[in-house]
RNA sequence: GCCGAUGUGUCGGAAUGGCAGACGAGGCAGACUCAAAAUCUGUUGUGGACAACCACGUGUGGGUUCGAGUCCCACCAUCGGCACCA
């Protein structure tokens, strides 16, 4: 047998495969479907790297398995190619953005074809493509028709370096998460999609779907439910607070601490700030600390400051609604605008932020819960805040007075809307989805500004796409407004309402928006009627099982939940959920175990490794690395292992003989493979189902031959992992082609061994082994111990307390 | 600070509460070869003994159990995420 020539038979069946449109796939009710999903790639400048492969040899390995079960699979590709790193390129280079993304692209899609990955490439899609984006485009006209896309004038963050806006999930370390500048807070009117009326569904459909706990649990911790009261503070001028006059409202999780409350804080941004100027002695301290505050992003606020600062309103007091004493009220930046209502009750002794701002400027302290923690130590609010909620009872709180924390929550609730001082609240840290970039490569928001009609008026449907214009230059304008701003050619138009003079927005929208529906528009790619037709989505959705990176865990998968949760509100779609099951891998780290990145020069050049071992070899060595849902460090090395296994497995014809059933000595190991294998890759657990196949022809070279049948078995466990390799030898020994088999079935009492070891011990501590024969009864195993000489020695007389038998693996006698 | 995850040979990693280290890499010894590569065979947790064998071993300290890498409590370290969320 010649040496197993990987060029030229991967090569082979990639063509095969284009040729034959092996994978494509139609609609066909006859059977059942299964729709996979991988995270569709950013065509970066890069090629792939060597994180891609381990999601998509894995999804490539359950689809194909799927096809052998009988499945009509749909598992397509595509490109998420709007974004910075294009338009960064295309201005340093004077290339439009579509010429990078044409040949990023192309260069993507040669290195997907050489790794033999099974997708329909039929079902390509392009977010940057116009007949792709007018869809996107669509989408956001339903939403904006529905009224869940507004513009406002709010706090966002703002990269001095990018001159773009930048939602809150995208700043990172208080950096630009893509070009790590500094994020400063700044005013700006901006396109928000309503993400937070959908915030209860959002946790609510979590309950339907198949996502592992940390998902799941990522999702909750973002949309952030908490039940607690909106408490309304009487606030005046010092000594002289009238309980009619203004009110300040704060939200709270602990109404049942209000006795405790003494002091209130409101956050930089507050209007009161200003409404109460002119009673304020100090306004111009005030207003320069706001400042300063206002400058620093969420993060840093909360990050950087290790001590607490702030600055009294001094002229102003509230009034506590229990107590009915006068407290202060500071500003600092501890409390933020975005969540609640930008103000707090302070209870400084059962609240540790409050407890140390409380401490800094010398402000009372009142235990009004009294109990023990979980060392059992009895609470002491001079040391520190109590903030236990199990144990522990109301003190100095009036009529909550030896009350739990739960029952004088009730009655304080009970109490404020008695008293119309407050009631109930339910509130979400989800916030709005700021949906507006300044930016070129992004989908033109379609929307035009009307004087006459007084506000924003839809783009016409059948006036999309909104071509995105050519423009002369791709840089955001000087004042930080997207290049469309100063193409008046684009910008003046008319109202499609009124007919007279109108504007168009400039922004454009951010990368989350293609990749919130793409897995809708893959059903049905090239309809130009419908984003996607009744028929297919009714065949193909929702996803069966959806892959991808942790990193996208909350944020893309909430958002892409959310579009489909307004589209089935909207009779669009007719799922509930996108993905019915959703899996994460592990990232890939370099040699030096730190993230891959250029700067690093840590980085692995997948292909390179294809072209020296094989794509086989790659594929083999990427979900052999280690647990698929934990990180890995990558070693070239490694791949050796996995090339010598495929090179030992081409070996197999100088040892195949004839017979058309599997020989009595290998039977029960090909039985044993085919449960593994068939049960590790449902888990996922692709490392112990090559080890599994390894082990298995390690066991075919020691019985020293192998015959057809036990060779197709095999090639057809091998196909969905080196695909390339079992589609040649099948075709060497078998009429038909690998991909149109059946996925074998294993018999259970064939994976039983005849025999098995049964170890000995006493006290726990293995003395013997003896072999018997498989099932054998707990009594006579414990009879046979004894019987051994071993074990009669190791007695020696001893008295027996105990003896446990567990069939096919032990005995343990205990004795004193 | 909070939340989540992870700690097992030289390395990547296996182990429904039941033989720790499967499988692979690397090392060592040997076969083949003029030689090397490739391939094949054997060996490879640590300490002690010529040896059968003994002792110790899954981050640390406790606990539960006949039996713990696995379950419980506390702690340490590393990595990842974060919005001081009231």
């Amino acid at each position: 047998m010649e040496k197993y020539d990987f060029n030229a038979i991967e090569k082979k069946w990639q063509d095969y495969w284009d040729e034959n449109e092996t994978f494509h796939a139609e609609i066909d009710h006859e059977k059942p479907k299964f729709y996979a999903l991988i995270e569709f790639p950013y065509p970066s400048g890069q090629g792939l790297h060597a994180g891609h492969p381990r999601p998509y040899t894995a999804m490539d390995i359950i689809a194909r398995k799927r096809r052998m079960q009988g499945y009509n699979v749909l598992f397509p590709m595509g490109w998420d190619a709007f974004g910075l790193p294009t338009e960064n390129f295309a201005i340093q280079n004077k290339i439009h953005p579509r010429e990078v993304t044409k040949n990023n692209v192309k260069k993507f899609k040669e290195q997907c074809k050489s790794f033999g990955w099974s997708f329909d490439w039929q079902r390509e899609v392009d977010t940057t493509d116009p007949d792709y984006y007018k869809w996107t485009q669509w989408i956001f006209l339903q939403l904006f028709k529905s009224g869940l896309a507004y513009k406002k004038e709010m706090a966002v963050n703002w990269c001095t370096d990018c001159k773009v806006v930048l939602a809150n999930e995208e700043v990172v370390g208080g950096e630009c998460e893509r070009c790590h500048g500094e994020v400063i807070r700044k005013v700006k009117s901006q396109w928000m999609l309503k993400i937070t009326e959908f915030a209860q569904e959002l946790i609510d459909g979590l309950a339907d779907v198949d996502y592992p706990d940390r998902i799941a649990q990522s999702q909750i911790n973002w949309i952030g439910r908490s039940t607690g009261a909106e408490v309304d503070f009487a606030v005046g001028t010092a000594g002289n607070v009238s309980a009619d006059g203004d009110v300040l409202r704060v939200y709270t999780t602990r109404p049942d601490t209000l006795f405790g409350s003494t002091y209130m804080v409101i956050a930089p941004e507050h209007p009161y700030i200003e409404k109460w100027a002119n009673s304020l002695n100090n306004i111009d301290e005030i207003r320069a600390y706001a400042d300063k505050a206002a400058r620093k992003s969420d993060f840093e606020r909360s990050e950087l400051v290790k001590e607490k600062s702030g600055v009294r309103l001094d002229g102003i007091n509230a009034i506590n609604p229990v107590t009915e004493k006068e407290i202060p009220v500071f500003v600092s930046d501890y409390v933020l605008m975005s969540y609640g209502t930008g103000a707090i009750m302070a209870v400084p002794g059962h609240d540790q932020r409050d407890w140390e701002f409380a401490k800094k400027f010398n402000l009372p302290i009142v235990e009004v819960v009294a109990g023990r923690d979980a060392h059992g130590i009895p609470s002491n609010i001079e040391k520190c805040a109590y903030e236990d909620t199990e144990d522990g009872v109301m003190v100095n709180s009036g009529f909550l007075n030896e009350l739990n924390v739960s029952e004088a929550k009730s009655k304080i609730t009970a109490w404020l809307k008695e008293t119309g001082k407050g009631k109930k609240k339910i509130n979400y840290k989800l916030r709005d989805w700021v949906f507006s970039r300044q930016r070129y490569w992004g989908e033109p928001i379609p929307v035009v500004w009307c004087e006459k009609c007084g506000g924003w008026v839809a783009v016409p449907e059948e006036d999309l796409p909104l071509m995105l214009p050519e423009v002369d230059n791709y840089m955001p304008a000087e004042n930080g407004e997207s290049p469309l701003s100063v193409l008046d050619s684009f910008i003046n138009t008319t109202c499609p309402t009124c007919g007279g003079f109108a504007k168009r927005e400039t922004d454009t929208m951010p990368q989350w928006a293609g990749s919130s529906w793409y897995y809708l528009r893959y059903a049905d790619p090239h309809n130009d009627k419908e984003f996607v037709s009744k028929e297919a989505l009714e065949y193909w959705l929702p996803v069966d099982w959806y892959n991808g990176g942790m990193e996208h865990t909350t944020l893309h998968l909430l958002y892409s939940r959310f579009w489909h949760k307004f589209l089935f509100a909207a009779d669009k779609v007719n799922t509930p959920e996108p993905y019915l099951k959703r899996t994460a891998h592990g990232m890939i780290l370099g040699e030096d175990s730190q993230k891959m990145s250029k700067s690093r020069g840590n980085t692995v050049d997948p292909n390179a490794l294809v072209a020296e071992s094989g794509a086989d070899s790659v594929r083999l060595y990427e979900m052999f690395i280690g647990d698929f849902e934990k990180t890995a460090t990558w070693n070239t090395a490694g791949i050796k292992g996995c090339k010598r296994f495929l090179d030992r497995t081409w070996a197999l014809m100088d040892i195949l003989v004839c017979g058309n059933e599997y020989s009595e000595k290998l039977a029960g190991s090909i039985h044993r493979t085919i449960k593994k294998v068939s049960e590790d890759i449902e888990q996922m657990k692709f490392n112990t189902a090559i080890a599994a196949m390894m082990t298995l022809i390690n066991e075919i070279y020691t019985v020293g031959e192998i015959n057809k049948a036990e060779l197709r078995a095999f090639l057809i466990l091998l196909s969905p992992f080196a695909p390339h390799i079992s589609s040649e030898m099948y075709e060497m020994t078998n009429e038909g082609a690998i991909h149109n088999e059946q996925w074998l079935d294993f018999e259970p009492e064939l994976c039983a061994f005849d025999k098995v070891e049964i170890v000995l011990q006493i006290n726990g501590k293995i003395k013997e082994r003896m072999m018997v024969e498989s099932g054998t009864a707990q009594s006579t195993l414990i009879a046979a111990a004894k019987e051994n000489e071993a074990i009669k020695a190791a007695l020696g007389g001893k008295e027996i307390i105990k003896e446990i038998a567990v069939p096919d693996k032990l005995v343990n006698i205990v004795v004193k």
